[in-house]
RNA sequence: UGCCCGAUAGUAUAAAGGUAGUACAACGGUUUUUGGUACCGUUUGUCUAGGUUCGAAUCCUGGUCGGGCAACCA
């Protein structure tokens, strides 16, 4: 506890705690997702909130599945989110669900009545609101709150049983109607919905509000520190008055801000509405910020974990740029990353003094970031070569680096060459370009004495193996598409996904596996998809590399 | 117009009454067989008006702005 960095304000708490001696020092966190939908980046914060703090103080945390709507809920959920929280590297104390508590809560409830602290209410949804008037004007008691404790035991006796339909009763606390917090206005604590749910099937035909389960998980897990976010502070006093009234353990709820990334979306409903209204390929779709869509898209645990950390903690609204992400897996990446070169707009170079049929193999470390290059491997190099069409200028502008007639660049790993000509067909478009090479200039063997500003990459025509190749971009055009006039999804990038069909890859790329991030040198990260086959490769470009080059303003 | 939370460079986040710092971004430069990396440098900030104090980003009061709260969702 001694690092120069300062202390968020969660972590503040917990040293005071500790200090003060507050449950002999002991640290359990949770995390508490609902199973309706997949973990996204705005989980992972919570996540490493959670479990960064138990790791911080040899604490411990629960992961909680707050399972209390079963119409809402499913397993592929339950477990998508443990493949997520495991993937991004931590492992949880046990693994729990509200509905496993529901016999306890069940009881709570009826000691709450017996207290005479919670009634059966016949009314509807819509009368329900009403009585509880508005922000400036107190709610007004109906006449069932003054039934007996009997009645209520009785009556809620039946709505467990199953005598009444959905919407008939619903059971209440008994606070205070004419609080200023509209959350004290006598809760609901139970609803009556005759369906099935995914873990406790017909058992039950009751269940518990967010507000009576949640708050009596952390007690019953004795949590020490439930941490939630901005829009759970007004739970906060019924949280704890649940809590004071039945007399469990004091857990306390804590709130920090969420995270927004811009030129995103965050909440689980629109993420589903372009899932199941096809604008993206499912939760997995290497666009998303799902923490299933980044996995495949090519970030590591590890970016995410720091990510989460430099973003940092607070209690005010926020909104992260997308480049800081950008940031994190690109230093990630830059370590780690093998070195291998694609051309992905490819264009025939031919090397008109080099000899035909023959074939030269040449080196290339795995990766100048790490001491011996990493190893390297082979790959070999002809007369004829793909290169990226972008290095090339008919009429190239001032400090352009690379190849133009009369111009020279290194062919990474290889040979110097010089462009002589270029051809073009019927309609203009280029189609060939005619270099020589310096025989005397060859990589680890140069005695040229000629020293050239660009380095391209290619790969040799006879040798290309070929890949299909997704590039893709932002999601959105706005920077907050929910704070847009209208449907958030008519700003929905129509460019977020580039299929570049035939890509060129050297022979080495055959061993790619999906996960392994790998470098297409001056191109960006890339890692190979999940569904790609051997018959067909498919990479997804995970980042762009920065890029420092800026064209001169054309006039 | 009730209650609650918040306000520090473009974006985040520190400074617990005593030099406003850090990161990302942007911009410039050095190095470089990736216009990458690394390294160096530059620009940019305490919402506002009062008050307390030798001294205020910090404490107090008023205002302004942003967000949340009246789901049988979590």
């Amino acid at each position: 506890m001694s690092e120069e960095r300062s202390l968020n304000f969660l972590e503040e708490i917990v040293e005071e705690d500790i200090a003060a001696g507050k449950n002999g020092g002991r640290v359990l966190t949770r995390f508490p997702p609902e199973p309706n939908g997949y973990l996204h980046i705005g989980h992972a914060k919570s996540i490493c909130l959670n479990f960064g703090l138990a790791q911080k103080y040899n604490g411990k945390t629960n992961l909680r599945f707050d399972d209390t709507n079963p119409t809402k809920e499913e397993t592929e959920y339950v477990d998508s989110i443990k493949d997520d929280v495991k993937w991004l590297g931590f492992e949880w104390a046990n693994e729990l669900y509200a509905s496993d508590y529901f016999d306890q809560i069940y009881e709570f409830a009826v000691a709450l009545i017996k207290k005479g602290l919670a009634y059966v209410d016949d009314s509807s949804a819509e009368e329900i609101a009403a009585q509880k008037g508005t922000p400036t004007e107190p709610g007004t008691p109906n006449q069932y709150r003054s039934r007996s404790v009997e009645e209520n035991l009785q009556l809620f006796a039946d709505m467990k049983a199953g005598k009444y339909p959905d919407g008939a009763k619903v059971l209440r606390a008994k606070v205070d109607l004419a609080a200023p917090n509209m959350h004290l206005r006598d809760p609901l604590m139970y609803r009556i919905k005759h369906a099935h749910h995914h873990r406790t099937g017909d058992k039950w035909c009751i269940y518990p509000m967010y507000d009576f389960a949640h708050g009596q998980s952390d007690a019953i897990e004795q949590i020490t520190h439930s941490i939630c976010t901005l829009e759970f502070i007004p739970h906060r006093a019924l949280y704890d008055w649940f809590i004071e009234q039945l007399e469990l353990f004091p857990s306390k709820q804590y709130e920090f801000a969420r995270l927004n990334l811009n030129y995103t979306v965050m909440s689980k409903r629109k993420l589903l509405q372009l899932v199941t209204e096809g604008h993206v390929e499912g939760w997995d779709d290497p666009r998303m910020p799902t923490i299933s869509g980044l996995r495949r898209r090519g970030y590591t645990p590890a970016s995410i974990r720091e990510f989460c950390e430099r973003i940092g903690v607070a209690k005010r609204e926020n909104m992260i740029d997308v480049g800081l992400l950008e940031f994190c897996i690109r230093e990630d990446l830059n370590k780690t990353a093998w070195r291998r070169m694609a051309v992905l707009d490819p264009i025939k170079c031919i090397l008109t003094n080099y000899p035909e049929g023959e074939t030269e193999i040449m080196h290339g470390e795995n990766n100048p970031e790490v001491e011996g290059g990493d190893g390297s491997r082979e790959f070999p190099f002809s007369r004829e070569l793909w290169i990226e069409r972008e290095d090339f200028m008919e009429v190239p502008p001032k400090k352009f680096f690379r190849l133009g007639v009369g111009l020279m660049v290194r062919l990474k790993n290889a040979y110097i060459i010089k462009c002589d000509d270029f051809v073009k067909d019927a309609d203009g478009n280029i189609t060939e370009i005619h270099c020589s090479y310096l025989p005397e200039s060859k990589s680890g063997h140069d005695t040229s004495g000629i020293n050239v500003k660009g380095t391209i990459h290619w790969i040799s025509v006879p040798h290309a193996k070929t890949a299909e190749v997704r590039l893709y971009d932002r999601l959105f055009q706005v920077e907050n598409p929910q704070n847009e006039d209208g449907d958030f999804k008519d700003y929905l990038n129509p460019n977020s996904l580039q299929i570049l069909p035939t890509a060129y890859i050297e022979p080495d790329l055959a061993n790619a596996t999906p996960g392994k991030p790998v470098q297409f040198m001056r191109k960006g990260y890339f890692t190979l998809d999940k569904y790609s086959t051997a018959d067909k490769l498919v990479f997804n470009r995970t980042v762009t590399l920065k890029d420092g080059w800026k064209s001169p303003p054309t006039p």
